[in-house]
DNA sequence: GAGTGGTCTAGACCACACG
DNA sequence: GTGTGGTCTAGACCACTCA
């Protein structure tokens, strides 16, 4: 169907690289998106075009459209075409890891100080959010993070039993609740908030910070599939942690 | 090549929903991940299985399955296999939106209060950041956005002004930088950094708060392909604003 | 109806890992 | 060599939008 002498030249200025020709096409409108040839909302090639100008089958021109739209760089629309993205917002993603690898990876040392080690029983808040009954078993531990032996982290947590049985016959001194639980369970959600207030009189006096020093609290929960796992919070004194990130398409 | 008996009934359990067959092939091995049936790091059914299984060629197999890949859940190996992933971090995406769509989007009021909008020179460290001469001419503004009457949020920000030669003539009781910027330039890279710690004396002032009250402060910069476009710092009053996230593959 | 994207097929060749 | 994933082809049918 098409003429034998498309194989010839037909390739955009991009450069010729040693790439895969979806990859090639990505690269192609990816930098024409960069330098503003398709400003936002406006209609781009369709993949009729670039099947013509690549000289390749119409699956590889639509992998590479999909993958730019699941990136979040095109938009396309069934009947209509496709058109350059409005980026009309910052994204990016947050990863909140394992304190201990966190600390480890920037080649620091580690140490955890354990206050708190034990089965405890429910309230009505907890129960609720953990999942179980009222009065029920549950796990919790009180651990302070240690970077070179300065404290960056209050790690309060409630752990639901049936999640992880064995979970309070850790020696958290050498480990970490985060790693157990990952190893131990199956994590399938988890929500978060990240806020920045006072820490309690009690945890300003573990991190052995002022009780009038901003932290950074986070509160994450996390569960299976089927059942909460756990609930912590995470204070941070303010003036040693921050999160970073970076967004680029 | 296969024989003609395979088209009778050889779908797994799945709802035989109403979808495209990468789809139910997607949701098949979705459900088994979240139920446990490969837990992490076992050899999940390769191409070859799920075409037979399912009856499908092995392009549609292989969508499938390269989706699962960059949402993460699988990871694959070429002459090995396919693998279920070890979930070891909790990632989430954190949106950074435009403070008039957020407020609004809670049916709330936006107001602001304009207190610098005017041309300055960078200094050294300036003139770094936003990628201009030292001395050259940068746009400058600082606005304090309030919900429904209570500041939210002080932004001070600079502007390159080779990325919006119009940013000062702007109305920004009307609107806002972020909405201006988008609209003006085309955003390609950007860079965040979140602490917790105490305003300036200057910013408490302006958002009427404590000098010793913990703010959750944002610093972000954001960039074309070629040059940076400004550098925003946001102090919001850590008792009335936090992050929020969900993470669920 | 013409143009667009959404999806699928039944093959194919390749690179890689393992025994 | 066998089994795996990585990629591509040259068609096909469908649903949608717009004139």
């Amino acid at each position: 169907m098409m003429d034998p002498a498309k194989s010839a030249a037909p390739v955009p200025s991009v450069s010729d690289s040693p790439k895969a020709p979806f990859t090639r096409i990505k690269l192609f409108l990816k930098s024409g998106l960069a330098e503003g040839r398709w400003p936002p909302g406006i209609q781009m090639p369709s993949e009729a075009d670039l099947v013509a100008q690549f000289g390749v089958s119409r699956m590889t021109v639509n992998r590479a459209l999909r993958e730019l739209q699941s990136e979040g760089l095109i938009q396309r629309v069934q009947g209509l075409g496709t058109f350059a993205a409005q980026l009309d917002r910052v994204a990016s993603t947050l990863t909140i890891r394992d304190i201990h690898a966190e600390i480890e990876s920037r080649g620091h040392r580690h140490e955890a100080n354990v206050h708190v080690q034990r089965e405890e029983t429910a309230g009505t808040a907890l129960a609720a959010q953990l999942g179980v009954a009222v009065g029920a078993a549950v796990f919790h531990t009180l651990i302070v993070h240690y970077e070179n032996g300065v404290s960056l982290q209050c790690e309060d947590r409630y752990v639901n039993p049936e999640a992880s049985l064995a979970y309070l016959q850790h020696d958290f001194t050498r480990t970490t609740p985060t790693r157990v639980l990952f190893d131990s369970t199956s994590l399938w959600r988890a929500q978060y908030q990240i806020e920045s207030m006072c820490a309690t009189r009690e945890e300003s006096r573990l991190l052995g910070i002022a009780a009038t020093d901003p932290c950074l609290i986070i509160t994450r929960r996390t569960f299976t599939a089927v059942q909460p796992i756990t609930i912590a919070r995470l204070v941070h004194p303010g003036s040693r942690f921050n999160l970073q990130g970076e967004f680029t398409p």
